[in-house]
DNA sequence: GTCGGCATACCGACCGGTCGGTGTCCAAAG
DNA sequence: CTTTGGACACCGACCGGTCGGTATGCCGAC
């Protein structure tokens, strides 16, 4: 009973160390892209994590906090990265290649971020979903920054809407994660530079 | 006790003639779009119907049933449609160009089921998942077809993979539902035809 | 001694699915 | 014409189980 460094809490040996609001994330990310948030109930993730209930509300209100960490994570870390390639003071197709590329090479990294933006958006509650929604649509407003200037000083086509190929390319950017397998013969940068090689060569101007 | 014409069975007054289970597939995609598969309970659906579960287990063999139904049908359709498109005798660009807007349109107007697609296909039972992604994997090799048609006649770039252009188009079209508006400014046609041209123009060779 | 950091036991809500029944229609028997 | 029987379409109360969340208490550190 007073035993020293007791090891009783879950069966945890490997990852211990982690900070138990680290682990939980960690755990719920895999669980969530893997079975979706509905079916993934909180006691499977307390389980992976190793601990118990108790643990888990202690350090988020809710299931939907953790979803919701999850969320902010990914678009602190996308949005900085993109900050950082969009203001360099490189030519305007290479800033714009280099945060298509970028994006992709990203997403690829944390495909299980990628699926559950994807598929557990929705399941949010509302007033989460809108504070996800409206930082996501700034990073999608800068990226298209980049369209517009490029349409104004002549490099890229004018007669297709920035936003609209802001969506066309965001589209197949988010749905990597239903067809990239990392076994395949394709390198995350591979893919990523052909997706941008497409969106440049999509945005020529027609004429030539 | 004895009337003709009783309107007993359920509380539809407006859309009753429908048969039942046109009627229950019916509201079930629109909630299914707007909750989420999960989120749905059987008792809203046949509440929505006008039915009871009853009905619905008579028809359905369960709650998946009613999912998987729904995602035969648009593949149905939309096979179909790119059957149709595809195997005309007009030029090659021409065709691609077709099928690609028309996939934008009809996803368009049936956003619900593009939705549902989207979200929810991981919910389905292992097997007939499988029967789905079978179905998907028959649309996109129909599609990629036309691309790998025009690399081997030289009209179109060499340098990318076909299914890797096809996986960048398609994720496009499928994450339509995610920022479409009916009330935008764009018709479904605007936008299937902006999509066409951004995917023949990212083909074109790049010399020129 | 009290406070953060958990563990444990438990609750009420809800959900998919089942099952015994009911009303209606039609066809064959009487 | 009437009766009967049974197939079909549907009803709705109910069940076992699960889930998110909570109440309470222990325990080591300061």
């Amino acid at each position: 009973m007073t035993r020293a460094s007791t090891r009783k809490p879950g069966e945890a040996t490997g990852d211990d160390q982690a900070a138990v609001p680290r682990r939980l994330l960690e755990h719920a990310t895999k669980l969530f892209a893997k079975k979706g948030f509905d079916r993934t109930s909180v006691q499977e993730i307390v389980e992976a994590a190793g601990v118990t209930k108790g643990a888990m509300y202690h350090y988020f209100g809710s299931k939907d906090d953790l979803l919701y960490e999850i969320y902010a994570r990914v678009l602190r870390e996308q949005t900085r990265q993109l900050e950082s390639v969009a203001s360099s003071d490189a030519p305007l197709r290479e800033r714009l290649a280099a945060a298509a590329s970028d994006v992709v090479v990203s997403s690829i990294d944390n495909l299980d971020d990628n699926t559950i933006f994807l598929q557990s958006m929705h399941q949010l509650s509302p007033d989460k979903q809108k504070a996800v929604r409206a930082e996501r649509r700034k990073y999608h407003e800068r990226f298209r920054g980049l369209v517009e200037e490029g349409q104004r000083s002549g490099e890229f086509r004018t007669d297709k809407p920035a936003d609209v190929v802001v969506d066309f390319f965001f589209g197949s950017v988010h749905h990597l994660g239903s067809w990239y397998r990392r076994s395949g013969s394709l390198t995350a940068r591979q893919i990523g530079d052909h997706y941008a090689d497409l969106l440049l060569d999509a945005l020529r101007p027609p004429a030539g």
